[in-house]
This record gives structure tokens, sequence and C-alpha cells, in this order.
DNA sequence: TATTCGCGGGG
DNA sequence: GTGTACGCGAATA
């Protein structure tokens, strides 16, 4: 029998481990393999061992063994390889060791994992093994048991089809306008909805007040009974809601604990669900099953301005969802029937829409992925944890070459975490940025190196294992910080070849890529996309406080090759390729190209990619990544770009690049996003100062005249307490205030968002937030001046500044001079007779070298970049002479 | 210019 | 479970 792998476990039978492992098979039936006679070890240095194990419990043999240390360059060494018979004891062992001052290796490793990296096992992938009859257990619920003694992996990349279940709680607090307390306040309702009929049926309403279409329950206590009952007997592989871990799980968990139930809803019928809380947040452990909430998914894979379930479905699926304010909930709880059944109704659609967004945006392939790439299981990918995977996926390879790693030092952690002691990690310097060339920049190509950080690890041999720690006499390089790594002859690194093979295996997916057909195209995207992921975050790990080999040597040695590389490529540009470098950031740099042509351009950028590359070490490579029509710096790490590049079927295609400008911030109403946007559009490809700056008036002469849309003007926060329990003065509140002190209807309440604008007024900008409506109502007048200094200035006078407009121009301060007035008042500059078209056509000033336009000329009478100006009229450019 | 504070999601 | 470890903008020193 063939299944894939969804979780893995281990529990204790007759004194010995037997690891589970749960999966599902390609009909979609749910299995659990056993496998036993694997027992936990780890290693230890020390000259003699069985004097220091003494006493200590749950021993089954030490044996002495030749392994290298991965710190530094070092020969293998005799360790003790010392193996127990319950893993759970390994943590005791190892204490007793480290007090007798010995060092311990690999004894944190969980032992799920030791079982699966010897075994050449991973998450989400497929194991093969022989049928067997009579497992005796009732300890677990799967549709199909295996005794595994011999199994072998298979390679695919198929997936088995996987059961959902998504599911939503409501939770009425006791007292008015507060978040209900999991202490004392019961669950009200339940809603399930299932991806596969559960008898029958699509979803399920579970709840102690009978109604239309919901299963009522005699108590809190039957309701919570009944859900686990239907998960266990729905058999879900996947678990999923909006935020469940963050707050529906640990509240259903603690109410089952309020109610004397013990919450058993894994594929374990004898394991509790867990809820462990650590730094404020909750991990859930449901053996068997995997968890996977909507809501951190997209948290960590979209900018939004809002992630609530609303603002979440109206943006990504389109869904409008009918929504109950949650400060009214109890009087939806307790009211009329009518208002019960929309309760009800509220629940079940949270629930479904949940599920829509997993189906709908395919929320699992990524981390279906890179569970398959990491070899960690699919739910520790979906917690996150980058360095976890890493480490894991590592350790294989280290054990395979003979090294082994050492145990997390908690006490070096902290010392590096607050800071104290000698901190290197200061000391870890990042990549090098070029101070942008100021203006708007035509025709810029984009070069970047290709994978830079991990191509300098495999270029340089850099590993902790080809580290020199002492002056030993073996042939090496000498990084640009000092530090030294020995030669591949001597020892390559395993680093090094775990990037090789990755890199490798990436191009050969990105190959096959281009002649598969949709569906296998999508799969292998993926793919390539987990290999990218992994393979890049190994630098990063190096320089991770928290990572089992911390070595600031090793980090700050690729980052500084990064510098030295990205400096001589700019050398390179400038004095032997000839083109101007407007920009550059750690592995890219952009330079200036004397063409209009698109075509041309991205010849001119394949070429000096083909000849740098020639001339850089190992396998650096330089490649031209894409064209920027349009090029405006505002300072490092910020800038926007109307960007050309090539789409698979190599038409053109364009697009608007921003790094470090954000157009959607949560304290920003959608006038300022939308002006924004609209700006930077008319910027980059019309090129028109002038218009960009008169556009910008007239949304101030909106405001001014009162002719904006007032939703667009709005702001809103969430208010997190009663109005009288905030210490200082916030607009949001005021709003609150003020409505009850009037005696509105639809007072908002805890936890609802407020919308707000600012009016006009002598009072503190926070008491003059007014509710929309009643501004509306009321007719009351808007503080534009607000808006305008508060909202639109701030982002948008950076991005005029950097096109040459200052804030008194955009403002139209003092007298604004006409054109000819600038021209007859400058000193340097006479305009030539015109002959293409009238004085009055003329809509500013072009730089013939850069092409950047500008409202008034410098005072230089040449452009920034030192080019020569002309009039800029609608029939093209027209002479200025310079006296 | 650096450091602490508060809040998001959920009812 | 042989464990784990937020992130960012605003307010304040």
């Amino acid at each position: 029998m063939e299944f894939q792998i969804l979780d893995v476990d281990y529990v204790m039978v007759n004194e010995r481990p037997v690891l589970r492992i749960f999966g599902k098979d390609m009909e979609g039936k749910s299995v659990c393999g056993f496998y036993e006679g694997f027992l936990p070890y780890f290693y230890a240095a020390s000259d003699d061992i069985n004097e220091s194990l003494e006493g200590l419990p749950s021993i089954h043999g030490v044996e002495k063994v030749k392994r290298t240390l991965p710190m530094g360059y070092q020969e293998p060494r005799d360790v003790w390889k010392i193996t127990l018979k319950n893993p759970a004891k390994t943590v005791e062992v190892r204490e007793a060791l480290k007090k007798k001052g010995i060092s311990t290796y690999e004894a944190d490793i969980l032992f799920k994992y030791r079982w699966m990296n010897d075994s050449d096992i991973g998450g989400m992938r497929w194991i093969s093994t022989k049928e067997s009859n009579g497992i005796n257990t009732t300890s677990v619920s799967a549709q199909r048991l295996v005794q595994m003694k011999e199994f072998e992996i298979i390679d695919t990349e198929e997936d088995a089809p996987l059961r959902y279940l998504a599911f939503d709680i409501e939770t009425v607090g006791k007292n008015e306008g507060s978040m209900p307390d999991s202490e004392t306040d019961p669950v009200a309702l339940i809603s399930l909805v299932f991806s596969d009929d559960y008898r029958r049926t699509k979803s399920i309403i579970l709840s102690t007040r009978p109604g239309d279409g919901i299963e009522a329950l005699s108590s809190e206590k039957d309701m919570l009974i009944r859900f686990m009952e239907i998960i266990n007997e729905y058999d879900a592989d996947v678990l999923t809601g909006f935020n469940i871990v963050g707050y529906d799980l640990p509240y259903i968990l603690k109410r089952m604990e309020k109610n004397n139930i013990r919450p058993v809803f894994g594929r374990c019928k004898t394991k509790s669900v867990r809820d462990d809380v650590f730094a404020g947040r909750h991990k859930i452990t449901i053996t068997g099953r995997i968890i996977a909430d909507s809501f951190s998914m997209i948290k960590k894979g979209w900018n939004l301005k809002r992630y609530g379930l609303d603002f979440v479905s109206k943006a990504l699926i389109g869904e409008e969802k009918k929504d109950v304010k949650k400060s009214e909930i109890g009087k939806f709880w307790r009211g009329s029937q009518e208002k019960y059944q929309i309760l009800a109704d509220y629940c079940l659609q949270d629930s479904i829409l949940a599920l829509k967004l997993l189906t709908k945006l395919d929320l699992m392939d990524k981390y279906i992925a890179l569970s398959k790439i990491s070899g960690s299981l699919l739910n520790d990918v979906l917690e996150g944890g980058e360095s976890q995977r890493i480490e894991n996926y590592y350790l294989k390879v280290f054990n395979k070459e003979g090294f082994i790693i050492p145990s997390k030092n908690n006490e070096q952690i902290a010392e590096r975490t607050n800071g104290n002691g000698d901190d290197e990690s200061k000391d870890l310097k990042g990549g090098f940025v070029i101070e942008p060339k100021k203006g708007l920049h035509s025709m810029v190509l984009v070069l970047d190196f290709k994978s830079m950080y991990p191509s300098l690890i495999r270029t340089y041999n850099i590993c902790p294992t080809t580290l020199l720690i002492g002056n030993e006499n073996v042939e090496h390089i000498t990084t640009p910080n000092g530090s030294m790594f020995v030669k591949p002859g001597v020892r390559r690194g395993v680093i090094p070849s775990i990037l090789e093979n990755l890199m490798e295996e990436r191009s050969k997916v990105k190959k096959m890529v281009r002649n598969a057909d949709e569906k296998t195209r999508k799969m292998l995207d993926l793919k390539q996309f987990a290999i990218k992921t992994l393979a890049n975050a190994f630098y990063g790990y190096f320089g991770y406080t928290r990572a089992k080999i911390y070595n600031v040597a090793i980090a700050s040695s690729v980052t500084a090759f990064g510098r030295e590389t990205i400096h001589s490529t700019v050398k390179a540009m400038e004095e032997d390729f000839g083109y101007e470098v407007v920009y550059g950031d750690t592995d890219s740099v952009m330079i200036k190209v004397p063409t209009e042509s698109m075509e041309e351009a991205e010849k001119i950028g394949k070429d000096i990619g083909k000849k740098m590359t020639e001339r850089l070490p190992g396998i650096m490579e330089l490649e031209f990544e894409k064209l920027f029509k349009r090029f405006l710096p505002l300072t490092k790490k910020r800038y926007m770009g109307w960007s050309m590049f090539r789409d698979k079927t190599g038409e053109w295609k364009d697009d608007i690049v921003m790094k470090g400008i954000e157009t959607v911030r949560r304290d920003w109403c959608e006038l300022t996003g939308e002006t924004m946007k609209e700006i930077i559009e008319i910027i980059l490809k019309k090129n028109d100062t002038k218009a960009a700056v008169s556009y910008f008036k007239d949304v101030v002469k909106g405001l001014l005249d009162g002719d904006v849309d007032l939703e667009k003007l709005v702001i809103t926060k969430t208010l997190t307490r009663r109005p009288e329990k905030y210490a200082g003065v916030q607009p949001h509140v005021e709003v609150v205030k003020k409505m009850e002190k009037r005696n509105d209807m639809d007072l908002p309440g805890v936890g609802d968002r407020i919308g707000y604008v600012i009016v006009k007024g002598m009072e503190l900008l926070s008491k003059r937030a007014e509710d929309p409506n009643f501004v509306r109502e009321n007719g009351l007048s808007i503080d534009s001046k607000y808006y305008i200094d508060n909202q639109l200035l701030p982002p948008l006078e950076r991005i005029f500044t950097a096109i040459g407009i200052s804030r008194d121009e955009l403002l139209g301060a003092g007298k604004q001079m006409g054109l000819f007035e600038v021209i007859s008042n400058s000193k340097n500059i006479c305009a030539e007779p015109v002959t293409k078209g009238k004085l009055s056509d003329v809509n500013g000033f072009i730089c013939m070298s850069c092409g950047m336009k500008t409202a008034r000329p410098p005072l230089s009478g040449k452009c920034s970049c030192g080019g020569s100006l002309k009039f800029s009229t609608p029939e093209g450019p027209v002479s200025v002479a310079v006296s």
C-alpha cells in the first residue's frame, strides 16, 4: 500500500517507542502506519562516559564512534553515541551530562524527526509498504492500519485528496461591551462546513438555542462533545477557519476543560489536543490532522490594509460579508428568533468564507511544496519558523557526511539576544546600497546577481566545516573581513554542496516548466519557488541569534564578499563599459542606456550581463533582469519604476514597481493611496511633471471646495476598550464619546471599527474627529488643511521633491511665477526664438541627457545630471540658450 | 536618534 | 514534547 505522510508521532508500547505515521492514500482513505524497533540516540564528547552515565535512566547502550564536529575545519574524532530506551528521558540524561561539563550533540532532535531524517522520510512524501493484518490497537482512528516492517520512499509529486473542515464559533460576553472570557462565558454557536459531504450534508450549525437549520443541544457540554464527534466521524485531514489558532481553538479547549471534557479529536484516541501558550502565542497540537488557519496564511502572503475576514474576503475573492457588529452579538443571541437566525447565519458564513479562501486562493499549495522540499511536516511548515526548516534539512546532510551538530545552547542564545557579553551580531554588516542619482531617469537597465548569497557561499566554499579557527597550515582563502575558509580541494563545505544540489535541482525544474501542461506547470513552479526559498534562507540562518550554528564570521563573510562584488561591478560598469550607474542595492545595479528602443536596451543588458559574468569569480553570474522605462529614486531603499519585461510568451508587459513606498497604510484614508497611485502613474508613464502637479492641485482644490466624497476621507481604528478606559486622547475614542453624549442610534461597542473624519474647528485635532454620518446629516465642513498636511503631503512631498518640485510650488504659496517670468528673471537663461511652437505652449523644461522634466530650470541652467535643458512643448523640445 | 509601548485577528 | 520564541508604527525618552 502507498500513502502520503501528513503527520508523525510516537507512543510508548511495552516500554518501547512505536512511531506512528499518519497519512492518506490516493483514494482518500486515512492511513496509520506503525514502525517499531527504532531507538532514540544522541552524542556526547568526553574522554570517558560510563562513569558519567551511572545512575541515569533509560540508557540502552553506549558506543564509541568517529564523527566530525562542524564548527571549524577539523578532523573526525571519537565521540560517544548514547542510545536510550525512551525518547522522553533524553532531556534528563542530556542535562545531567551538561552539569558534568560534557557537551552533547543532537540531544534536542525531536524523536519523530530523528527517525524521519535517518530514514530519508519527509513531510508530504509518499511511502510504500506491505499490507499487514491483525493490528492490535484501538488507540488510532484511521481507515487503514498497517504494520511497517520494511518500507520505501516513492518519488512522486502527486497529492492525495484531502478532506477539509472549516469551523467558527460565536461567543457572548456576560457584561456588555467587552470580549467574552473563556473562563466564564460559554460557546453560543459552532458552525462546521465540509469540503466533502458529511452524512449528505455540507454544513452543520450547533447551538444550545433551537432554530431553523440548527442542531440544538441541551447544554454547552453536549455541544462540545458533539463538535468532537463530528470531527472524528468526518475524519478531517485539515482543520481550518479564520484565526482558529489565535481564538476559536484556545476558546473551545478552555471550555472543554471547564466542562470536564477531555479534548480528543485528533487521530489518536488517547492523546488530548493540546494548547501551549508561548510568548503570547498559541500552539495547538492535534495528532494526525493539519491545522491550516486561513488568517495566518493570508497575513503572511498578502500585504493588505486590514486583515479582518470581511475586508480579506472582499479584497481577495470578491465576497461581500453580511456583517453583524461585534459588540451586538449579545443582543442577537438573546434577541428575537429572527435576530437569532441572523446570528446563526453569520456564524455559518464565517466558516464558509474561511474555507473558500483556502480553496479559491490555493493557500495550501505553497506550504505543501515547502514541506516536500524541506522535509519538515506540513504542520511545522504552516506554523512558520524558517530556521527550524533549515536545521532539519541540513541535519540530514551533515549526518550523511559524518558530521554531528551541537545541541542548542540556551545560555548562549540568551546572551546573544539581550546583547550582553560580546555581542557580535552588531558587527554583522549587510549589503551595500549605492547612493541613488537624483531625478527621473529614462531607460534604466536592472542587472542583478543570480542568487547572490547562495552563489557566494558556493564560490568561496563558505561553511562552518571549512572555517579555519586556528592558524592551520592548509590551503585557504581569506575573506574581505579577515576570516579564512579552506579551499574545496582540502574539504568541500557541506553547505556549499547543499546549495549546489538545490540550485541544480531548481534549474532542472525551471527547464521542465517550459514544456509542461497547465497543471504540472503550476506544481513545478511552486516547487522551484520552494527550492529558491530554502536556498536563500541559509545565509540568514548563520546570522540568526537563535540558530544552533550561529556564526557571525560566516554571515559577515558572505555580505563582505557581496559588497566587494557589487563595488567591482559598479566600477566595471562605469569605467570599462561606460555606463552611468544610477542606483544599486546588495545584489543589483541599475544603469542608464542611451537608447529609446526596448529591444536594443534588452540586447545591451544581456550583453553586459554576459561580459561581466565572464570576469566574475566562481559561479557568480550577473544577468539582465528587466528594463525601467522610467525610474525615480527617492532615497536609498525607496524608489519607483515603470518596468518593462517579457512574459512567458515573449510579449512585452509593463508594470509599476514600488520599493519602500507604501500606498496602503492602515492610518491613511482612501484618498491618500488613490492620489499617490495616480500621481505616480502620471510621473512614470506620461513623464509629465506639470500634469502631476496639476492633478495634485485638483485634489487639493476638491478638498478646499468640499467636493471630495466623504467616504474617501474616512480613517478607521478599532475601539479596544471602553472609551473612559483610554489614557490619552485618541480621535476614534473621542468620536464614540460624542456619539454616546448625543445618544446616537447604533452606538459602537468594544471591538467595533470606528470610522471618522476630521472636521474644522479650534479644538485639539483628536477632539475634531467626527462620525461621517453625523457630518453628512449636519453639513459640517471637513478640515481640508488636516487632510492636505497630514494625509496628502507627507507621502507626496517626498515624491515631488524627487522630481524637483518644492512644497511651495505644490501649494502655490506666494505668487506663482509664469514660465515667461521665470525665463526673464533668470540670469543664466534666455530663450531662443521659438520656432516649432508658441511660448505659451511651453510646459516646462526637459533635460536632453536624462530626459527629466522640471517646471522651472535650476539656477545653474543645467539639469542636476549635468545635461543641457530645452523647452518642453507639445511639439517636442525647443532650444534654450545659456548665456 | 534610539528605545519602549500598544495592537492586530477573534466575540 | 529530545520543543517553541511576532512585527511594525507611534509615542516617548
